[in-house]
DNA sequence: AATGCAATTGCAAATCGTTTGCAATAAAAA
DNA sequence: TTTTTATTGCAAACGATTTGCAATTGCATT
């Protein structure tokens, strides 16, 4: 098991590759999708963005991570209590830890639960296209 | 890994041991629970009880398995698309296959990977409250 | 069996997160 | 700079679920 370390991704250069055209609105969420670590969902995103340019609607965000998310730029994911949040998708998988108290979520890696899980698709006779791991805890009170 | 097996509950009971009123809706929808083994949605339960009963709503759909998930009797599955989805709760824990195809869902439990989930969570210093495991896939082909 | 009253119902409207139609605006190609 | 077309903001639509409310119904009591 193992933490996942992050690096910045060009997404602009991303985009324009996908022949989108590159506007003052779009700037300014990619700027605040590469300036954060963690895993904001639309709205975060939104009030960031209102900050920077107070003209900016929630339709365009949810239409530049729809983008974004199409370009496999990005992941989505659902985890429990509503809204979606976003991440960016730096070509090594891993699963998710989920603080319930703050909304924190922790990334992590396991070669071996991803090989049970094979084994037991197998065995099952499937195989796996996507998976969704998420573990919902609470920090440790040191003792 | 093992595969699980069902039992009947005995929703009606349940109910009334929570001091509610069995009402005819409620004995319609608890029939419908009772002689199914798959993981259904608030509209096909609404769609089997109208079957039965046309005069009974969605709403009151909703409202019953609010009711049995707060007494523990049933469990709410937030899959991927949209509506959520309830199955029995019979004590044993366990995770889910969901066929990508059909919609199907296969129920598992693996210890191993359970420990496995625990170690990582005491690794990064949380205690587990609750996980989600699924795997979605679709059925091998003979080959 | 008739009564009384709180629990439950069906309905329509509200909610929440997200998407969409549309006319106005702005990128970028010419 | 003009033209073309993508993109925008807005408001309205959306789908799943919840809710307020007046009417109904279980059911404990006579």
């Amino acid at each position: 098991m193992n933490q996942h370390a992050s690096h910045k991704p060009d997404y602009e250069k991303e985009l324009r590759r996908a022949g989108v055209r590159i506007t003052r609105p779009r700037r300014v969420i990619l700027g605040i999708l590469t300036e954060t670590d963690d895993h904001p969902d639309a709205m975060e995103i939104f009030q960031r963005a209102s900050a920077v340019d107070s003209s900016i609607s929630l339709s365009t965000v949810y239409r530049t991570m729809k983008l974004l998310e199409e370009l496999g730029a990005i992941h989505r994911h659902a985890f429990e209590g509503g809204r979606a949040r976003f991440e960016q998708a730096d070509g090594d998988h891993h699963d998710h830890l989920i603080d319930i108290d703050t909304g924190d979520v922790i990334e992590f890696h396991s070669d071996r639960i991803e090989a049970l899980q094979e084994e037991i698709a197998r065995a099952l006779g499937y195989d796996i296209v996507h998976h969704r791991l998420e573990l919902y805890g609470r920090k440790r009170r040191k003792s």
